[in-house]
DNA sequence: CGGACATATCAGTGCTAGCGAATATAAGTT
DNA sequence: AACTTATATTCGCTAGCACTGATATGTCCG
């Protein structure tokens, strides 16, 4: 299933902006769900099942408490997608961006000399 | 429908994927779609519809053909969406977005001399 | 142990998104 | 005007998702 898809639910999207703040029991994220979306527990399981087996979400048993936290890397992919279409809101910026851009990488790998890399993918 | 949920269908974010490099006729997206998910012509151009009613794509006539072109709007919202989470794969860099971004608007505001920021510290 | 909480799973079901086939609309060509 | 090309629309069908209700699993505590 594509990152996309399971940011298409709003529970699931709405569980993950839940979890912004950090760590949060089942039971808590349940509780706002439950009340704004007016869903049974086991429907919320459900979709915390779902961000956890696409790895949007992590868990840590804590008694009997299951405390879930937003993992990045699924998310971390949308964000790529989105890269090519960013000029289209950017546009004046784009210089600043490329530069900053070859600042990270540079930065990252530090050895050798980055030059002249590419530009797209 | 949310942005999100427009994204969701691959499809649809395949069509856009094409439209990246600029405006193309409904045929040519078709073509391209068809022969990678082996779907019929009204199957895409539903999805173009889709698009289209949905603000991801604008249209414009040429004869008989109909250009499309991706729009920003809604895949800003969700660029903007993603932002509380980017500190999660980020985090080392925070403090040189923060800096770009004043960048930014320091180069908007004035009219001085923008370059020589942001960069290393 | 036994009961109360916390959470997950299973089974069944209704709804809707996306599809193909047929067809409509509109422009270009001869 | 007839024919072709380009694209959109309508409609009926179907697969799959998200839900509820019932139940299982697991933990804490008296």
């Amino acid at each position: 299933m594509h990152a996309f898809e399971i940011l298409g639910d709003p529970v699931r999207r709405r569980i993950l902006e839940v979890l912004t703040d950090g760590e949060q029991a089942a039971g808590e994220v349940g509780a706002v769900i439950q009340r704004e979306f007016g869903i049974s527990q086991p429907a919320v399981s459900q979709q915390l099942r779902v961000l956890r087996e696409n790895g949007f979400a992590t868990v840590r048993a804590s008694g009997a408490r299951r405390l879930y936290a937003v993992e990045a890397t699924p998310l971390h992919e949308v964000d790529q997608w989105l890269q090519p279409y960013r000029r289209l809101w950017n546009q004046r910026l784009d210089a600043l961006d490329v530069e900053v851009a070859r600042g990270k990488r540079a930065r990252r790998a530090s050895t050798s000399n980055p030059e002249t890399e590419g530009r797209q993918t």
